[in-house]
RNA sequence: GCCGGAGUGGCGGAAUGGCAGACGCAGAGGACUCAAAAUCCUCCGGUCGCAAGGCCGUGUAGGUUCGACUCCUAUCUCCGGCACCA
């Protein structure tokens, strides 16, 4: 008898598999399509079993949808643009291509050992030009709508390095390469892209989502745009301010009445014009001094407490002519709203935080509902719920709601504010001051100022030998090659923009190319994408909740408005599935606990691999990785290859009911005990492991009923005695199409073990007979009281008036009804009876 | 602080109002073997009991129900996300 040799089995089948080229795929309007996919690798470090676990997860319902019928597109490709590949080529002193495409082999040698099914000939790298030049086609688009934008903007900035950190280059403040660098912030030019065009449309549509997304996701994003309905409101600045006014933006207009102080942001721009020549210029210029420069520490300090100072100038409430004090206050983000605000500290916390430590009037204008009216003097907390309001002019008296109409409809009326809806979300900064990345395709020219590259130029190429240092501005810019450039319009010298894009730019359309990844025309075909989108299942971690996934659903509202698609949303159906990890974190390679994808397949082989991360928690779940607990997946796969194995001589010549015309083996002759018991479990294990995949992808549960199933055939042998040839093949063929998603490779050895010229990728996903699962006896539980007391072996169906007389009679029961009265009885046909006694 | 998610044997987990702990790991005992590995068989929540069997048990406390891991209320702990958003 051979040994399971997942090696020799493995390489056997990816061959076949790619000789016959199973998983390629044509968009075929004949056929209902299904689009699968996996968020795409960034190819760094090495693969391990997390990565393996989002494929495997990807990879079974390909196969499950391939065998139901379906044209499954199921491609792979790169994320091979960034920062660590620029890096990690300074370090090494080589290229970020080489650097990327060395690790995109590995990437793919170990995709191809795990046998994943994916259409190789769709497989695109976003550091290509083929790609990246339709990132720039895109950009341009954006550009020509108003889409795509210039503007100064407050960056990271080191000194010693004299370039632009990401955020996450900032450790507590300091530069990450220069420990004793306190980081600046500069303002200089950069790219948005206008996502805040369209937050209406991402906050609506998410509605479209709903049961096809995880709920956390929906709310993440939804929090994240951050709708607020409110009104702006100006107020003149009084006395020597005068002709100044200062706009807040409010949710509660109705509680302006309360406003003991304005609060303005340390960036504010009237702050230094309000200060200048006020009775408190010189203390307060040294405040905001001090504030400006803890300001990049606060923001990573988001425990700072609340500090301000008083600017010397009043401002007018116009609702009542009141006059207010002025104040700066750190907490008040430049970045919301106005960057100022009306501190009501009866009615917010915040304010009331502030207003207690700076000894601020705290007015009370709002007195709830019911319970206890608020008293001023008593106040210890901010009451932030509504009511009615009170001490607010004319609105006195009326309900909150009510007095937020009137005067939100006063101030439109008298010129002085606006009903007003903002968002939190912002524009999406996309320039990069680095070389490894999409250039930006725009010349500056003298002349003619800022000119889009032309269609008829693009791709706009990457030089090949930049000078990499890691330090002043973008590589790019120290390339004269690159840089300099005849103006489109005029031909003069002109100047190429020297920043690169964002990579989340690559990342939020790829899945569009992989439909027509060889056009040279286009992005992508219209037809071709109008045939397999949306994606019907996305799966990936939750770490994109946010980024990627809302950049993904802008840039699909952008093609739409461009013409080139007809939905609003791109992927149908999210899954996020849980992290692998090891030690109780998530496995990384920095984090030097990683298990790899590779070595796992040399040991184990790739089905193993591939079971165990099934197996071993369900697919939304982190899933802690044991060494000891995937031996049982290997001892599982051996123990089913030798149960085929043992009886394939046996069945290899016969036709199983699924091959023989004649239907159902179970029909076709009275089935002895022994196979009736077999094909019920079959069919049982079946039914339900069709569920599992098609409905709630517990593969861990659908694994473990094949275990039942594969024990109660150990159990039953010898086969031979008593179970017909076709029978046994019937219940084998089963149990190895129930495996071939999730272990394609050692499923097609037993296939063809038992007599299958045509590759298994041919059969279709088994139909589950209910008359073959049906139970003919049951086990009815007994209760008195709720509690099990005995149990009953009855014929299935069994009425009541039948049942309850057993019951009554069954010993355990008995003992347990001895001299008390049945006062009500509870009968579940085929489950349990339960006897109330009292 | 706010918004999610989760708490079940030694461990991973199963059970979507009806026998808690399926399936697997680890562990114990046995068979086979000169021996080991592999394989096969049996046991495996706690507690009382010689046993039959009883009692307790799904973070904690209540509630609904004939019956609750499951539904409701409160509460604790852990994990994730957001965090002065006016």
């Amino acid at each position: 008898m051979a040994e399971y040799n997942p090696q020799a089995i493995e390489a056997k089948w990816q061959k076949r598999w790619a000789d016959a080229r199973v998983f390629e795929t044509e968009a075929d309007p004949s056929k209902p399509k299904y689009y699968v996919l996996e968020m795409l690798p960034y190819p760094s470090g090495t693969m391990h079993m997390g990565h393996m676990r989002n494929y495997t997860i990807g990879d079974v319902v390909a196969r499950v949808k391939r065998m139901r019928g379906f044209n499954v597109l199921h491609p792979m490709g790169w994320d091979a643009f960034g920062l660590p590949a620029e890096n990690a080529a300074i370090k090494n002193n080589t290229h970020p291509r080489t650097w990327t495409n060395n690790n995109i082999a590995e990437f793919q040698r170990v995709l191809r050992r795990f046998g994943f099914s994916f259409d190789w000939r769709r497989e695109i790298s976003t550091c290509e030009p083929e790609y990246y030049r339709w990132n720039q086609w895109f950009f341009l688009r954006m550009l020509e709508r108003g889409l795509a934008y210039r503007k100064k903007s407050r960056v990271n900035w080191c000194p010693k390095c004299a370039t632009v950190l990401a955020n996450e280059q900032v450790v507590n403040g300091y530069c990450w390469r220069h420990e004793d660098t306190l980081v600046e912030t500069r303002e200089i030019e950069q790219w948005f892209l206008k996502t805040t065009a369209y937050s209406e449309q991402l906050l609506d549509d998410l509605k479209l989502l709903e049961g096809g997304w995880p709920e956390r996701v929906i709310t993440m994003q939804r929090n994240w745009i951050g709708k607020s309905t409110g009104a702006k409101v100006r107020f003149a600045v009084a006395d020597a301010g005068a002709g100044e006014s200062i706009e807040v933006f409010t949710t509660r207009i109705d509680t302006i009445y309360g406003a003991s102080a304005l609060i303005l942001a340390p960036g504010h721009p009237l702050v230094k014009k309000l200060l200048a020549g006020s009775s408190e210029e010189a203390a307060a210029s040294a405040k905001l001094q001090e504030m400006r420069q803890s300001s990049v520490k606060a923001e990573e300090l988001e425990t700072a407490d609340k500090v301000g100072f008083f600017t010397g100038r009043y401002a007018v409430n116009p609702f009542n002519g009141a006059q207010i004090p002025v104040w700066v206050g750190n907490f008040v983000l430049m970045e919301y709203g106005t960057g100022a605000v009306m501190c009501v500290p009866a009615h917010d916390e915040r304010d009331f935080e502030f207003a207690t430590k700076y000894g601020l009037a705290i007015p009370v204008v709002v007195q709830p509902k019911d319970g206890a009216a608020l008293n001023e003097k008593a106040l210890k907390e901010a009451f932030t719920e509504y009511g009615t309001s009170v001490n607010s002019g004319a609105c006195s008296g009326l309900a909150t709601s009510e007095a937020m109409e009137r005067m939100a409809a006063e101030a439109e009326a008298k010129g002085f504010g606006k009903r007003e809806t903002i968002f939190r979300l912002k524009d999406w900064g996309v320039s990069r001051q680095r070389y490894w990345g999409t250039p930006i395709p725009v010349i500056y020219c003298a002349k003619d100022g800022m000119v889009a590259v032309p269609d008829a130029d693009l791709p706009v190429i990457l030089p090949a030998n930049p000078k990499l240092t890691g330090m002043g501005e973008s590589p790019l810019a120290a390339t004269p090659e690159f840089v300099n450039v005849k103006c489109p319009k005029c031909g003069g010298d002109a100047r190429r923009e020297t920043d690169t894009m964002d990579t989340f730019v690559d990342s939020s359309w790829y899945f569009y190319r992989y439909c027509d990844p060889h056009n040279d025309k286009a992005p992508f075909d219209k037809g071709k994408v109008a045939y397999w989108f949306p994606i019907d299942q996305y799966i990936g971690g939750i770490t994109h909740a946010i980024l990627h996934l809302l950049y993904s659903r802008f840039w699909c509202k952008v093609m739409r408005d461009l013409g080139l698609v007809e939905h609003s949303e791109p992927i149908s159906r999210l899954f996020t599935q849980g992290m692998v990890q090891k030690g109780g974190v998530a496995m990384s390679k920095s984090r030097g606990n990683v298990v790899g994808a590779e070595e796992m397949a040399e040991k184990y082989g790739a089905d193993t691999g591939r079971l165990y991360t099934l197996f071993a928690a369900p697919p939304e779940k982190d899933l802690e990785w044991s060494e000891e607990s995937i031996e049982g997946s290997w001892r599982f796969l051996n123990r089913v290859y030798r149960l085929v194995e043992r009886h394939a001589e046996t069945v290899r010549g016969v036709k199983s009911a699924t091959e023989s015309a004649a239907g159902n083996t179970g029909a076709t002759a009275a089935p002895s005990a022994k196979e009736t018991r077999l094909l019920r479990k079959a069919h049982q294990t079946l039914r339900r492991v069709t569920q599992d995949f098609e409905t709630r992808w517990h593969f861990n549960s659908a694994i473990a009923l094949i275990m039942e199933l594969t024990n109660e055939m150990h159990a039953l042998e010898p086969l031979s005695e008593g179970v017909r040839p076709e029978v046994q093949k019937e219940v084998l063929e089963l149990l190895t199409l129930m495996l071939a998603p999730m272990t394609p490779h050692i499923a097609a050895e037993m296939w063809e073990m038992l007599g299958h010229e045509e590759g298994q990728w041919t059969a279709a996903w088994p139909a589950f007979d209910a008359e073959l699962a049906r139970e003919t006896e049951v086990e009815i539980v007994v209760q008195v009281n709720g509690r099990v007391r005995g149990k009953l072996k009855v014929a299935a169906g069994m009425p009541e008036e039948q049942v309850l007389p057993l019951a009554l009679a069954e010993p355990g029961a008995a003992a347990h009804l001895a001299g008390k009265r049945v006062v009500k009885t509870i009968f579940v046909a085929d489950k349990l009876v339960n006897m109330v006694v009292s």
